[in-house]
DNA sequence: TAGCAGGATGTGT
DNA sequence: ACACATCCTGCTA
């Protein structure tokens, strides 16, 4: 129902604005919408779609986007409706509980602008509007209505894609934007549309259908309720997940191993490129990981680095929403939401609201990088511990690049040859201080011993290190088989035995 | 002179 | 016990 009416209202504004609109301007690169009104209606719209939408195929796995958009103009769907196509689905926060392999976030192509991708384009809200107290909106003057509601073509942003879906935060945790919506923002929106449809040459019939659509908005859209319901929703599919790995629903006390389980789980749901070494790369803690930005996922994870990006901000977001939410008692609808949602998931609900920490906090595993014996035959888990971020000469440059986690507590439990390995897996960063001169075979150079050795040193929290003593340490590993000189040993050239090069 | 090899011993986990 | 860190002597390019 909720669709329907939704759908009739899109479809009716999209004819009439196309019809009566002037065409777009030409426009900066990149923003391909038609004209700034037709943009503030239709991010109405979106606000509802997003609000709505919950559950959503994948449109890239049907071929139809080529790359992932976090926002456009879609087709709606209820909050419990599984839409049955992909010219049907819409904003999605992505599905963690359903059978279908559904890589989170991919937007319909049907109402998506077409030059979208790959950038995502969010909402930058006038002040007016978003942090505005609820009820207390300007009145609109006919005539005014968009100078009113803000300049919509400056009010939009190119959202990068590292800036982290500060569309979905704003809209989920602006409770005052959402009453916002919810008391005056559709009939404001009313006003705007009447007018313009009187001001038209428009015929009978799309005015009537104008009526119809924004009749069904004012009185049957009930956003707040409707993001709560998507809130609630993502918290239960998060519970299920949770429920399934063990782990805590708040990523930040995920252990390492937490956050490898995560990785595969995601990575597995949602039909994602494996993650090359990520033992490595995603050696961290949650608190680390979660401090992460986007570019390190995007560098470490070709091919899923933003949906592990943006599965795992979701996974935030919901955590400290949760963590501030309401009771459910203040809210008539939550029993009735959760009620519902537990049907949906199956019995298999976990209420994220209240975690068990029965069930993960006590049985949060070991790090990986514990004692390692040559006589192992397990492959090497190179558990590079906390990586670092940016290691200048500056010392102070370097503290303040150091993320907080990673100076005390775990860091200086890496072993040496890891911690090389780490160096050589960023060569964008040390590739003058270390490099692989044969990475098949494990050789590798130091070029610059001096700096190489203070690295050490900082990392180890000893400041009188030095080349000599890291060469030192170097050549115990000749004994354990982990390292050797190379057949025609040069200076500074080292090579990894088997499996350590790995 | 810097790097290398390896013994001895201390330290922290 | 283990993995260094430190200090040392002696050798080599």
């Amino acid at each position: 129902m909720l669709a329907t009416e939704l759908n009739q209202g899109i479809s009716s504004l999209d004819n009439m604005l196309s019809g009566h609109m002037a065409p777009p301007a030409a426009a900066e690169e990149g923003v391909m919408f038609p004209s700034t009104e037709h943009l503030s209606l239709l991010d109405d719209l979106d606000f509802c779609v997003l609000a709505t939408s919950v559950s959503v195929p994948s449109s890239r796995e049907a071929g139809a986007s080529p790359a992932p958009s976090y926002l456009s103009a879609a087709s709606p769907c209820s909050p419990h409706q599984v839409p049955p196509s992909p010219a049907d689905s819409g904003i999605g926060m992505g599905s963690f509980s359903s059978a279908a392999p559904s890589p989170a976030f991919y937007a319909s192509p049907v109402h998506q602008p077409e030059n979208l991708s790959p950038a995502v384009w969010v909402k930058q809200e006038p002040q007016s509007f978003a942090m505005s107290p609820a009820g207390h909106n300007p009145p609109v003057s006919p005539g005014h209505h968009f100078q009113e509601l803000g300049n919509f073509s400056d009010g939009f942003i190119k959202q990068e894609p590292n800036s982290g879906h500060a569309l979905l935060r704003t809209v989920l945790n602006d409770t005052g934007y959402l009453n916002k919506i919810e008391s005056d923002r559709y009939n404001s929106l009313s006003a705007i549309l009447m007018d313009e449809g009187n001001n038209s040459a428009g015929n009978a019939e799309q005015n009537n259908n104008l009526n119809m659509a924004l009749e069904s908005l004012q009185n049957q859209v009930d956003i707040s309720w409707a993001i709560q319901s998507s809130w609630d929703h993502l918290a239960a599919e998060i519970g299920n997940a949770c429920a399934e790995l063990g782990i805590s629903p708040d990523p930040s006390q995920w252990s390492h191993k937490d956050v490898q389980m995560w990785l595969e789980w995601t990575v597995e749901k949602y039909g994602l490129p494996a993650i090359p070494n990520s033992s490595i790369h995603f050696d961290f803690d949650g608190k680390t990981l979660i401090s992460l930005d986007q570019t390190y996922f995007l560098e470490h994870a070709p091919g899923s680095g933003e949906e592990l990006f943006a599965s795992l901000d979701l996974w935030r977001t919901a955590q400290s929403h949760t963590a501030q939410s309401i009771p459910p008692e203040a809210n008539p609808m939550h029993s009735k939401i959760i009620a519902e949602v537990k049907v949906e998931g199956g019995g298999g609900y976990v209420s994220t609201c209240s975690p068990s920490p029965s069930s993960w906090g006590a049985e949060q595993s070991p790090s990986p990088s514990g004692p390692f014996t040559p006589a192992s035959v397990a492959p090497p888990t190179p558990a590079s511990v906390q990586r670092m971020e940016e290691e200048s000469d500056d010392e102070d440059e370097s503290r303040r690049h150091r993320s907080p986690s990673s100076t005390v507590g775990g860091s200086s439990h890496i072993h040496l040859w890891q911690f090389l390995k780490e160096l050589l897996m960023d060569p964008a960063q040390y590739h003058s201080s270390i490099r692989w001169l044969d990475r098949q075979a494990g050789i590798f150079k130091i070029e610059d011993s001096v700096k190489v050795a203070r690295l050490w040193g900082k990392r180890k929290n000893r400041p009188a290190m030095n080349y000599d003593k890291l060469s030192r340490s170097i050549r115990q590993y000749y004994r354990k088989g982990i390292m050797k000189k190379t057949d025609r040993a040069q200076r500074l050239v080292y090579q990894f035995l088997h499996p350590y090069h790995l």
